[in-house]
RNA sequence: GCGGCUAUUGUAUAACGGUUAUUACGUCGGUUUGUGGUACCGAAAAUUCGGGUUCGAUUCCCGGUAGCCGCCCCA
């Protein structure tokens, strides 16, 4: 909510489509960073990140079409040397950078994963905001089909790792190269049209029979032209892609050759892949990737050819809210000590380093509650022990250790006690 | 950039053109001075801002602001 009666005040609100991650948040956000990192690993994946400044020019030069997206959906900004400088709004044009300065000494394949924040300058709406954390896993320098398939049957480690089920979401794959000869052999060959094609293709789904066909007339000129192309992109022969062929043989089964999937970015070369939530009114794609074998000749040399993938923590969120697939802990430390009066506090705190020199987590609650309330505090929050400082403890340096979840006592000096712990 | 919807305590909500604005959770205090999550009692806490209509507006109208949803675009 926003107060903003003040001049004198400032609003607790977080910058525009951006979020603060109070402790719960957090260790939601945690658990999803665990698991992703995790499933990464395991799969022989690196971890590397990088700032999240770019020189612009690093968006800019993958050509013009993309000026708008630099230009008006970026956070782009001129620094104190006249730089002009853009916070990072995607990371595979960082990683191919990366990878285009080591290519000589790098052993290919590398396989390198990383959680970097990104940024974008647009209106935020549901799955959308202007700062968020993706996982991106990508493999360098192998165009072996085998490739294409494990990064595949990574991402989909993942929703597995996450306790979901194939039936709570689908594998939609497709191939630039297929479709430009698929094409070819309708004697399309113009580039433009084909981009316009493939645009309408994407949002098939989205718009009625009629309204598909009738722009698809307006692109090509010719109702039969249209047609055939409709039948081509509907035609179901998954057998014919290698990818989708590899994944059924590693015991994925809801994955399928969908021949209007496009993806946004002109930079894909071959494989493209999408993954989407099956729950009713969730439209909108989980993750996305492909491969795109000429990345890196913007920086010269020979091209390192890569493919990978990028998930949001947002879109990723929204997976596991929708299928109850979240759990997670806050944490607490094991040992609360509660003492009587503020005039303990000290000497609580003088117990709790002692304690923590043997790896036990500890706090000391100095609040101004009573005793009673303290200990059901620290009961609520799954506190394993409470001790409890008061004038006779102070005086004597015996104290009484309580299991919070048997009840037990232990009474003894910091030492035994320790010991106990 | 365009369009639709919404705005009541910390959060989630109820209600009404007219007395003291509902309820729950949370917070704080208490239930014989130092021992449990439950229970019981109590307290603090709100009508987004600016105009207009009206005897009277939190309610109706206009505008600002913010948020949500969608379009555009998609990383």
């Amino acid at each position: 909510m926003s107060k903003e009666n003040s001049n004198k005040h400032l609003s607790t609100d977080p910058y525009k489509g951006v979020r603060d991650f109070y402790p719960e948040d957090m260790a939601i956000q945690q658990y999803i960073f665990d698991t992703w990192a995790y499933t990464a690993e395991s799969f022989g994946f690196e971890r590397y990140n990088a700032s999240v400044l770019e020189p612009s020019a690093l968006y800019k030069a993958k050509g013009a079409e993309n000026e708008e997206m630099i230009n008006e959906q970026t956070y782009t900004f001129i620094d104190r040397g006249d730089r002009e400088v853009t916070l990072r709004p995607e990371m595979t044009p960082t990683v191919a950078r990366m990878i285009a300065a080591k290519r000589k000494e790098l052993a290919f394949p590398v396989r390198w994963y990383s959680i970097p924040n990104l940024f974008r300058y647009e209106r935020a709406q549901r799955g959308r905001l202007r700062e968020h954390w993706q996982l991106n896993c990508d493999i360098f320098g192998s165009t072996d089909i085998s490739v294409d398939v494990e990064v595949i049957a990574l991402a989909y480690q993942i929703f597995m790792n996450f306790g979901a089920d194939e039936s709570m979401f689908e594998i939609l794959v497709n191939n630039r190269q297929t479709m430009k000869k698929a094409y070819e052999m309708l004697g399309i060959t113009n580039e433009e049209t084909i981009k316009k094609l493939t645009r309408l293709n994407d949002k098939k789904d989205k718009i009625d029979e009629s309204t598909y066909l009738a722009e698809m007339v307006e692109a090509l000129g010719h109702k039969d032209l249209a047609n055939e192309v409709k039948k081509m992109i509907e035609q179901e022969d998954a057998g014919e892609n290698a990818v989708v062929a590899g994944l059924n043989e590693l015991g994925i089964k809801n994955v399928r050759l969908d021949r209007s999937l496009a993806r946004g970015f002109d930079y894909y070369t071959g494989t493209i892949f999408e993954f989407k939530d099956k729950a009713e009114g969730n439209n909108r794609s989980l993750l996305g990737g492909g491969r795109y074998d000429n990345l890196t000749s913007l920086f010269g040399g020979e091209a390192v050819p890569g493919i990978g993938f990028g998930f949001g923590d947002v879109t990723m969120r929204d997976f596991l809210e929708t299928h109850e697939l979240m759990s997670t802990d806050i944490t607490s430390p094991t040992v609360m000590i509660l003492p009587t009066d503020a005039e303990f506090n000290m000497h609580g705190q003088k117990l709790a380093q002692a304690i923590r020199q043997v790896g036990v987590s500890v706090a000391t609650d100095v609040s101004t509650r009573k005793v009673g309330k303290k200990l059901s505090a620290a009961a609520e929050a799954m506190v394993t022990y409470a001790l409890i400082i008061g004038e006779n403890e102070a005086k004597t340096g015996k104290y009484s250790l309580k299991n919070l979840t048997d009840g037990e006592e232990t009474f003894g000096n910091i030492e035994e006690l320790v010991k106990k712990l």
